[in-house]
DNA sequence: AAACGATGTTAATAATTGTTAAGCATGAAA
DNA sequence: TTTCATGCTTAACAATTATTAACATCGTTT
């Protein structure tokens, strides 16, 4: 029955990139597909046929997997059968020429999560994709969700929204560790602005740009008590959090 | 403000059936459609427009949307968009009578999970939302018909409402079970005010949600036992019942 | 240097949440 | 029936958190 409001949107800004296993016979399509994903920022794994497809599951983890339905060797309805019996999560797309119901029908019973039918357009099969990596990876912790982090004295545990140096405790607001974990998981790399106002205040405006200003100013008033740590402004684009400054 | 007299029903918490916000113009196929469900297992609401569908997402709570795209007052991309702004993870369906490409790729972008073009097949259709439907119900907390708790020194039995510690008992009212159960379904994760609200209030507004905050206190005294147990509050978006801090 | 926009800082205001207690309805006991 | 106990809601006010406003300062461009 239900849902939740208000839960982050965690956009795959900040995430270890996810491994999706391609096979596909065709060289021309398979290296399309191959790069298109790369340049989009997945790793991909290419077989060429279903027998190399399954073992290359069997050997390493995927998080998404593209099979072309007609393939040598082992079709990839066979493929999605197989690994159903050991894995009922990994999440599974099947190519199609042909647009045959039967076809479609067949893919979900197996188990089978979304299907695309030849010719398709690069974006649509993108955006499919992104559509269930979004749905897996929130239930995926660990993929994104750093959350404890230690940078220079202190100790940030964005889950108790506790930021600790030596023995003293600070508990902070929602806010305050929002910005906190941004900048951690971006620790001595930029955080461009919009970026976190999309993330945390979901909109990236003016009002919103003064009011995460605002927080920027307590952040460094909590990070004092570590000269070495500071939060840099790079200014037209964002911040930074830098660790190791030396004493002056 | 004086709210009358008024009848409360008391609906069943663990409720087997999913929920589906059906929104659909042509009163044919709405009915279609809504027969189809609810004789497939599913309870429906019907809206006839996209301003009475966004209002009864706000309401209520649905596992999942089926969502035609050209509709009165608001199109199915609006209402869409509207509801990811608080929702990020309640699936969306959309209902597309022509297949354009364009059509297909806003969808995916405001976040919708699925498109299927008219006429499709009504097997399809429910293939597809059960394809979904496994997916998002896997890491669906709620749902889960999970009858007695362990966290912190504390048990808690939610049929007989007795939250017990060490050797001592205390019983709850039904209220307070409720919402220490969701609290307990989401053990060190997010549980969503709105999302609360529609579940045990059955309606998120002004005063159920100062009564929810009374419960809130009230759970709190029952769990000053453990001091490593604690109810945090996330501002602006809900609550999080957390294990395991530490002494200080 | 002057002008402009972006950022820093502090304070005022607004919104949300915490807490306590007063009302109300219901059902059980007298 | 009246009385009482219970559980839930509403009200009132306090505390906390977030946003907006106002003005100072910094960086960049000219």
């Amino acid at each position: 029955m239900a849902k939740g409001a208000h839960l982050k949107f965690i956009y795959p800004i900040i995430m270890a990139s996810f491994k999706i296993l391609l096979v596909e016979d065709d060289p021309n399509l398979g290296q399309i597909l191959n790069e298109y994903l790369t340049v989009k920022g997945y790793e991909t794994k290419l077989c060429r046929d279903g027998e190399e497809g399954v073992r290359a599951f069997k050997n390493e983890a995927f998080d998404l997997c593209l099979f072309d339905v007609m393939l040598p060797k082992k079709d990839g309805f066979s493929m999605a059968k197989e690994i159903r019996k050991n894995d009922s999560v990994t999440p599974i797309i099947f190519l199609t020429a042909k647009s045959m119901k039967e076809d479609t029908i067949e893919g979900f019973k197996i188990g089978g999560d979304d299907y695309i039918t030849k010719p398709f357009s690069m974006e649509e099969l993108l955006l499919r994709i992104q559509a269930i990596l979004r749905r897996t990876s929130e239930q995926n912790p660990q993929i994104s969700d750093q959350k404890e982090f230690d940078f220079g004295d202190f100790h940030f545990d964005y889950d108790k929204q506790l930021l600790s140096i030596h023995n003293k405790e600070t508990s902070l607001t929602s806010k305050e560790s929002e910005l906190l974990r941004l900048l951690c998981l971006h620790l001595n790399q930029p955080l461009d602005r919009s970026t976190a106002l999309k993330i945390i205040w979901r909109d990236d405006s003016y009002f919103n740009a003064r009011s995460m200003d605002v927080y920027i100013a307590k952040l460094r008033k909590h990070l004092k008590a570590d000269e070495s740590v500071q939060i840099m402004t790079l200014h037209g684009s964002g911040f930074k959090l830098i660790t190791g400054i030396k004493p002056s």
